[in-house]
DNA sequence: CTGAAAGCGCTAACAA
DNA sequence: TTGTTAGCGCTTTCAG
């Protein structure tokens, strides 16, 4: 056996209730903020916790109790995540608001493959579901509280949030129609995420209810990468035809665009409309500020880690709310109606 | 008491024991690599492991040992740090690591005061200390492996790795000289960080060098942002005797000086030559690549996480290293021989 | 080479 | 209101 720790290094709950002269149950009580111990106890063992300097060890507690504060980010490590304004508010808004609650955050850069192993974790957000289902399912059998944001996943039993990006595409779309435009082309974003497949169903469903017919050739795929934004946007514009509009699905990319027009001689927005995706404050600084449509990333990352929150702390057994916030169309001065 | 587990969802050790018919000790052994165990015994356990889908609680395993596979990153929550391509480039690398070496990896945004627990963690990477030297040497007393990374600590007795900011900045404007300026002006980052601090003086550096009398007037302050980027563009060109050439600490701030001189009708390179910081992707794309100074920001990260690594499981008394990685000029097509 | 048992620090059921 | 005690799941003496 081991000898009683002699040059105890941590003070622990026994120093404790040796101290304030009372049992560790006590102790714990206090600790918990149980209502039945004295007065005169309890500001005993306040007066010595104070003295020591104790805290108690959250490791112990979780084995006891097999509850967690800690809280696992999965972000699935997809081509190009890395370098989007995407990633970064989400990790901003989550962050800081695990600070705020103090929840750990343990951030997880999975491959789609990996099986993690979940071990001492009170809850997951999932960050978009992109071939991982299989995690997210892991994870609910498991019966881990989870949620999933960017993604709104319809058949399986967890609360979502994501963004409305077929109506934010549409919105945009439709604007562009609004102006005159007709031959409106489309850059993709890369097309495993769910929001740019929501944003290319956006922007058809608007073409159809503007009564426009659908031009593949105005469809071009890229994985939000500025360098596959530039090739997208020169096969644009050289086109025999080609479009007088084109709406971007990130910020980032319709930067690009926009330099890549500017330096084929185009006039923004006299020659071309852009609309972007995100409203990436990056928007804002060129000699032409983007038009785009405003998505609440930080508030979804919020909303998201505050319902988890609920979940883990509050409610188990809470309804599973399927959440889509509203985006809305920022309008500045990268477009203009065709032919003026 | 509480009943035996009886509905018992986790298999422990214990049910292993009991599979194999051997005790919980042996079982530990096997666990843990240790050679003692009969070839016999040792299979035993495996199969009843691998029968029982039995995964050793980490919890346990740290409150029994004190030891954690836990990396704490803190990232010190200064304005500016979340539009940063920096930020995004050191989880990449310290998150990629961490996935590789198995380590857990906590992420704290921390309020530069914040007295954060450190419970249960076996080791910390600090980026950057700004402000928050006594959560450093809290460690350092606590005796919790630390390293710092960004940041080159002379007076505390921790390793850190950082990017030659002096030599880097001082590259930059030798070549600036080197084609003739003598009108070379400064945009600062943050100088609440050491990396924006070591680039001033690498400019002022290379100028004394070159022999070039220092215009304080040339020196224009910002917080990394594009915002404040163009203000300084806007006040550089805009003066009676307007710079040649602008060394900018920054790629993100250096494009965007770019987009305001051209805006206020300045030709790059021929009015004015820009060398960036970072080797940020995005100076590729514009009309004009960016010639940048390379800082290599993964590896950086990465070699803080391997340094940690090894400080927390091999050596935990291993010498102290200030390791200063060197950045590299790259030149493309934003500078350009003074009056040619 | 193996196992019994103490201990890591805490919680919770039970009895007093 | 309080204390006793049996766990939580694992490691580590120590004695075979």
């Amino acid at each position: 056996m081991r000898k009683k720790k002699i040059n105890s290094t941590t003070v622990s709950i026994n120093d404790v209730a040796r101290l304030a002269g009372v049992s560790i149950t006590t102790v714990s009580r206090v600790i918990n903020k149980s209502p039945s111990v004295k007065r005169k106890n309890r500001s005993r063992v306040l007066d010595a916790v104070k003295q020591l300097k104790f805290e108690p060890s959250v490791l112990a507690q979780r084995l006891a109790t097999g509850k967690s504060n800690v809280v696992a980010l999965l972000i699935p490590r997809y081509e190009g995540i890395f370098y989007s304004f995407y990633a970064l508010e989400l990790i901003r808004g989550i962050g800081t608001l695990c600070e705020a609650l103090k929840l750990d955050l343990l951030l997880h850069l999975t491959e789609v493959n990996a099986t993690l192993s979940l071990q001492g974790i009170g809850g997951i957000v999932f960050a978009d579901i992109i071939g991982n289902k299989s995690q997210l399912q892991e994870a609910l059998a498991k019966g881990i509280p989870s949620i999933v944001i960017n993604n709104r996943v319809q058949d399986l039993e967890v609360s979502s949030i994501s963004v409305d990006n077929v109506g934010g595409a549409e919105s945009a779309v439709d604007y562009l129609c609004s102006l005159g435009h007709k031959n409106i082309a489309h850059i993709t974003g890369d097309l495993v995420t769910q929001a740019s497949l929501q944003r290319l169903e956006g922007y058809k469903k608007s073409l159809k209810k503007n009564k426009i017919e659908l031009n593949q050739e105005y469809i071009v795929k890229t994985d939000y990468s500025r360098g596959q934004a530039r090739q997208a946007a020169e096969k644009l514009i050289q086109m025999s035809s080609p479009a007088t509009a084109v709406f971007v699905a990130s910020d980032s990319m319709a930067l690009e665009v926009m330099a890549v027009a500017r330096e084929l001689g185009k006039d923004i927005p006299k020659d071309l409309s852009i609309v972007g995706f995100d409203d990436n404050p990056s928007g804002l600084y060129g000699p032409v500020a983007l038009t785009t449509v405003r998505q609440p990333l930080v508030r979804m990352a919020q909303e998201g880690v505050k319902e988890l929150n609920s979940i883990m702390h509050v409610d188990k057994k809470a309804p599973i709310k399927k959440i889509v916030l509203p985006t809305e169309l920022v309008i500045r001065e990268s477009c203009r109606p065709l032919g003026s």
